[in-house]
DNA sequence: TACACCTTTTACAAAACTTTTACAAGACCA
DNA sequence: TGGTCTTGTAAAAGTTTTGTAAAAGGTGTA
């Protein structure tokens, strides 16, 4: 089994083990089910997605999807976080994380490390 | 059984087990019955048909079936829609679809998946 | 012209979506 | 550990979009 099958490259799709987005189409799958986001719940995690394994900063992410400048007082990209890993269902946790002070940090989904189960006997002494 | 058949090439026609298109004759059928649309009907369904699985916009329905240009105010494309829902019957429910903020989709019917039934034993051990 | 049929508008209801509110829970630091 | 700041959450409030029924407006035709 060679490396994780992660298509994140910049262009129009993200692709991991559970999740799907089409960029152009704007539409996202999870467990080739789609996912029902509203347009503001796709904008959100498009832009974490695009930025895959980095921090993105609340002001970030308050300007880019809801234009708005610094300094502005609302809970609402918290509800939308909150929508969206609700949606995520199981995986929310590995997939958006919570940066403290900070922002959130999307993070591609990796299989667990399969357990390696323990060789079969092989006479090594002990 | 082999794939579902759906035909909607570029060509003349739309087909699928429910509805028939003739979209050089302008007529439509649902389960071989004529659909009885009107112009405006017809030419609503045929361009969502001839953007099947594709979200057709509100600008780009209201340009191209009406002519008219951004910017206009009108509930008449609603007013359409619902009118061809009704015409559609029960399958106007899997076949058009509303994308809130954006536009309609036209869905090709697909028949539920068949279950699958248990495989017959087969001595797998265990 | 009168009728039949089709299209558009109007006005409101309903649904979908977004934001705020209020407070609980959690994280960080002295 | 207590205080303070940040995030999570549920529910309410607010906004926008879509659905619907009915009326009004057009168009063609006998």
């Amino acid at each position: 089994m060679g490396p994780q099958q992660i298509t994140a490259t910049h262009e129009q799709r993200y692709h991991d083990q559970h999740l799907d987005l089409d960029f152009e189409h704007k539409t996202a799958l999870l467990d080739t089910k789609p996912l029902g986001l509203t347009r503001k719940e796709y904008d959100l995690l498009a832009l974490l997605i695009q930025n895959a394994g980095e921090v993105v900063t609340r002001d970030t992410l308050l300007l880019r999807v809801w234009g708005y400048s610094n300094q502005i007082r609302t809970r609402t990209l918290d509800v939308h976080i909150r929508r969206l890993r609700k949606k995520l269902g199981e995986h929310s946790g590995t997939y958006i994380e919570t940066i403290f002070s900070v922002g959130y940090r999307f993070q591609p989904f990796r299989a667990p490390r399969l357990v390696q189960r323990a060789p079969q006997a092989m006479a090594l002494g002990a």
